[in-house]
DNA sequence: ATTGTGTGTCAACAGTTGTTGGCATACGGT
DNA sequence: ACCGTATGCCAACAACTGTTGACACACAAT
C-alpha cells in the first residue's frame, strides 16, 4: 500500500514508471491483454522486463494501473435538456480520440475478466450517477445509462478497434449530428408504457 | 480444397469434425481468440488435439472454419419503410441469442486481426447490401450501415461480452422499442445539409 | 485374407510467456 | 569517505503454447 494522497518523496524511478506504463497503454490499446506481452512493454520503454515485474508487482497489476480512467463527465445539470445528448456525444470524441486508455480497456475488456469488470464499474458508476444528476424516474436511470453506453460502446468498437470504413472516414461532426439524437432519446425520452 | 458444392461422400469422421467446431465455437466465444487453446477444445471435444491439426491445419484455420457466419438478413424490400428499424433489430436479436458463433466473432475481433477482418466484411458486405436493396442515395447506403453496425455492436458487446447489468436484465422486447427508433433513423433519416 | 487408407493416440519439439533471484552500479544521507 | 538503498541488467526457471511425426488400430475394398 503506497500512500496515493499523500504527497510522497518524488522517487529518482519515476521516468522509468512513467515510461513503462505509456508503453503499457500502447501496446494494450494496439494488441489486447494477452498479446500485449510483458518483454515488448518492456522493449518500447527501453528497460528490462523485470523492472515491470518489480514496479508493478504483476502483468494483472501493470494493467490494472495502465487502465485507470476517468470518464471526466462534465456537470450536466447546467445543460440545456435538449441538448444533453449531443454534449455527451462531443464529450466522449474528445475523450476518445485524445487517450488511448479507453480503447486498450476496451480491447482488454473482451478476453480479460478483470477488464470487463473495471469497464462496467466505468460506465455503471459515472455513467450512471451523471444521468441521475437530471433524471426524474430512479427506476429507468440504470437502464438509461446502459442505452447510452451500448451506443458509445458501439461506436467505439467500430471506430477504433475493429475499424469499420464508413464509421473511421465520418468527421466527428457528422458522427455527433447523427448520434446525438440517439443519446437524446435515451436519455430523456418517456416510454409509453 | 476439398469440394464444398460436390455431395462429397460422407466420412467417418464427420462427428468428430463436427465436435471440435462445436467446442471450438464455445471456447472463442467464452474466452476469445488467445485464450481459447486448442489443447482445451480438443479436450472438450473429447479428442487429441492432433486431430484438430490434421482436420483444420492450425489454429486460425480452425477458427476460420468455427466462425464461418452468414447474417441471414431478410429481403427488405416487402417490409413497410416505416417499420424497417423494428424488422432489423428484432432480427438481429434473435440471431444473437440462437448462435454463439457471433458472440465468438465478436470477442476475437477485438485482438485477431483476421476475425477483425472478417467482422469488418460481413457488417459492410451483407449489412451494406440489405440497406442498399430500399436505399435512396448510394453516397450515404454505407454510412447509414455503418451507423446501424455501431448501435448493433454495441448492444452485443454490452450484453454478451462485457455484460453490463441493465442491458442484460432487460428483456427482448423492451430492448426492441428502445432501439428501433434508432435504427429506422439511421437507415432513413435525410440529413438537414 | 490382405492391402490401403482413414482415424486416433502418444510423446516430443521449439518457441514464448510470466516470473524470480542474483549481482553490479549509482545515488543520497551521514 | 562510507554505507544503505534504490535502480538496473542478466540469466534462468517452470509452465504453457501451437505444431509435428511416429506409431497403433479399425474399417472398406479387392
Amino acid at each position: 500500500m503506497t500512500a496515493s494522497t499523500q504527497p510522497t518523496h518524488p522517487r529518482r524511478s519515476d521516468a522509468t514508471r512513467a515510461a513503462i506504463l505509456r508503453a503499457a497503454r500502447e501496446r494494450f490499446a494496439a494488441d489486447g491483454y494477452e498479446r500485449a506481452t510483458i518483454r515488448a512493454i518492456a522493449a518500447d520503454a527501453q528497460i528490462d522486463p523485470s523492472m515491470v515485474m518489480r514496479y508493478y508487482g504483476s502483468k494483472e497489476g501493470l494493467f490494472a494501473a495502465a487502465a485507470e480512467f476517468d470518464l471526466r463527465l462534465p456537470d450536466l445539470a447546467p445543460v440545456p435538456p435538449a441538448r444533453l445528448g449531443e454534449v455527451l456525444i462531443r464529450h466522449f470524441l474528445a475523450r476518445w480520440e485524445g487517450d488511448e486508455t479507453l480503447v486498450a480497456l476496451l480491447r482488454a475488456a473482451s478476453t480479460n475478466p478483470g477488464a470487463a469488470e473495471r469497464m462496467r464499474g466505468i460506465f455503471a458508476d459515472q455513467l450512471t450517477a451523471a444521468v441521475a444528476t437530471f433524471g426524474s424516474d430512479p427506476a429507468l436511470t440504470a437502464r438509461r445509462a446502459g442505452l447510452v453506453a451500448s451506443q458509445i460502446l458501439g461506436l467505439a468498437f467500430t471506430r477504433y478497434v475493429v475499424r469499420l470504413p464508413p464509421i473511421v472516414d465520418a468527421p466527428a461532426e457528422e458522427l455527433v449530428s447523427w448520434i446525438a439524437p440517439t443519446l437524446q432519446r435515451y436519455l430523456t425520452e418517456v416510454p409509453e408504457n
